[in-house]
DNA sequence: GGCCGCATGTAATCTGTTACATGATTCT
DNA sequence: AGAATCATGTAACAGATTACATGCGGCC
């Protein structure tokens, strides 16, 4: 499974600071590490940020243009391709597979949902919640399948059933503060 | 600040899997994947566990003998050094820094903690409340300056809250079935 | 005869981190 | 005069992932 034909997270968030105007490198390390609030979830460093653009680019999910300067450094603006923005939005529109995923991955989702409109948001904290609920209840069961003789094992699943209860209402709450 | 002064976390844990009695390498991978209940938090792959043993040989955290095999091939048994004993009981007595770092590095110390003795669980255990108590407190400081206006921001920090919070109750649940 | 388990690794590739390079302009 | 900002990167190293290599013994 190359990472050529799919794109982590980080990825996905370049793509989508791109989804509304073109943007040069320089100014998404900054709109990132300080302007846009999806940078309290997802940081990244400048150099990284310039060898992720060149490969996205390699993809063909985005395409460069050199603007030149007057006053300062010519610019290379980057804007979405067609398989680009609709990578993007595939993306955006899914929940996370795996718990841990929820931290940074579903919270980067949730912001560009939000900032498209109410709507998808809600359908992407529908789906979040069902796969959660899913997850819950294999927790459960697994662990009243665990004797109490297997301390460790049991402490393990009751932080896991902890983490994604209190997701749930989380989302709950959050629905509420959306809709 | 080069690794070689401070190994992370799955580091570690093999350093404490080699705790009570030298072990060889391929029987640490077995373990950490299918015996010990440590497995369900921490996994490697065959060929990186060979990599990290070079290197923690290289830090003097470990020896290595090789024990010639009859029936088997050649193993190399891994022991902890002074140093290694020494890195490793100072790291499983300390909580973590981070609350992202409590799903893998702090359930692993419980489980190192554990192993040895319930008192030392319980020091471990109201360490990391206290800490998490103070990242609570800053936490609901910066949702209550955060204006609704900022819907986003103050989803985030609901989020790591809530999160926090389930923590806290969980850790009070530990407390009791391990006390 | 072929596969699984035992036990060691190496090699190639990819990704991320840290530090450095360049050169213009604007701020103090 | 010196520092910060703008804007691009390169180079060197560290780490993880994947795949492959080797060779013996026991089981079906």
């Amino acid at each position: 499974m190359s990472r050529s034909s799919s794109p982590l997270s980080i990825e996905y968030v370049l793509l989508g600071l791109l989804e509304q105007e073109p943007v040069h490198g320089y100014d998404l390390h900054k709109r990132l590490n300080s302007l846009e609030p999806v940078g309290l979830v997802w940081r990244i460093k400048q150099s990284q940020l310039y060898a992720i653009m060149d490969r996205l680019e390699v993809e063909d999910l985005v395409v460069s243009t050199i603007i030149p300067g007057e006053s300062h450094p010519n610019r290379k603006q980057y804007s979405l391709t067609k398989a680009g923005r609709k990578e993007f939005e595939a993306w955006r529109g899914s929940p996370v597979e795996h718990g841990r995923e929820i931290r940074m991955e579903f919270l980067a989702k949730v912001y560009f949902t939000l900032r498209k409109n109410a709507e998808t948001t809600l359908t992407l904290i529908d789906a979040q919640r069902a796969a959660c609920t899913t997850w819950i209840d294999n927790l459960e069961r697994t662990l009243s399948e665990t004797p109490e003789s297997q301390l460790y094992k049991r402490i393990v699943f009751q932080y896991r059933l902890a983490q994604m209860n209190a997701i749930i209402e989380w989302l709950d709450v959050v629905k509420k503060e959306v809709g």
